[in-house]
DNA sequence: CTTCCTGCAAAAGTTTTGCATTAAC
DNA sequence: GTTAATGCAAAACTTTTGCAGGAAG
């Protein structure tokens, strides 16, 4: 976990140097624009604060940064995909959804909670022949705008 | 939670005549294999075990059981959606999601567990300013065949 | 100078919708 | 008889891809 803009943009440039892929103007604003935000970005969002960015050249970009290991798709109720830093660029954490309005928003909960949680999912997953890679949780309800 | 077919059947007959619908071949179909299935299905399952249904009237079909509060819309990570039968008829569950090839399976978790997720969430979603309705909990790995 | 990135336009894939017809109540 | 459901085809929408030109190392 990196918190300065510095050393997140050293790391990011690292990875996709490591898979041959270059640290270009269109992804390194994608990467400012999603490290400021609290909450994971869909690409409309994205392509209203990096105006001039192609559609195309959003996607695409972020399906490789996706695959380096650097952004992470977050799949919710809307009808569009969402975006946020990996997890090894932040911390875990999880997501409070409307669902009304579909916003989402980052949310973290105690470490112990958390650990607690991982003890008993690893061991369902292992009864039921699954090998664990982690688990998403989600709190569903309405946001203070819909309530 | 209802268990037996027929009771199941008047349940949903009795959801959709409050909303003025009715309880058509189509429809009995779409809930009997949902029922069946011990995982959420997505359309191309259903139209297999459904042949004959065309795809437009699966959708609508799901799409009015939906807002009847009879079946549920499962994100997942696919490009597709998948449906299952409303946690009020049927237990209330989570999933095992296969990272690799997608594979969903329903899987309970102890109640003492899931009641202290509860108690947890229910306090950060109000210190978050979040009305809580519920959360969803998946566990992301890798099945048997693709582990 | 070779490899990767960009931008446009076109394609692909899933889901929704308009409309005339048929079935349910 | 009214109202809702069906089936087809067409549309809408998000996301992906082909390709020619441009930039980066």
């Amino acid at each position: 976990m990196r918190s300065e803009a510095g050393s997140l943009d050293r790391t990011v440039e690292d990875r996709l140097a490591e898979v041959g892929q270059r640290y270009t103007a269109h992804r390194r604003s994608l990467i400012a624009a999603l490290a400021a935000a609290k909450r994971p970005l869909a690409i409309a969002d994205l392509l209203t604060v990096l105006r001039g960015v192609p559609q195309s050249s959003a996607y695409r970009n972020l399906g490789v940064l996706e695959e380096a290991g650097i952004v992470r798709r977050v799949i919710t109720e809307g009808d569009y995909a969402r975006f946020e830093l990996d997890e090894g660029l932040t911390a875990h954490h999880h997501h409070l959804v409307c669902e009304n309005c579909g916003r989402v928003e980052d949310v973290e909960i105690p470490g112990t909670f958390e650990r607690s949680i991982d003890r008993t999912l690893e061991r369902l997953a292992r009864d039921a022949g699954f090998a664990t890679v982690g688990h998403r949780l989600d709190l569903i309800g309405r946001c203070r705008s819909c309530a």
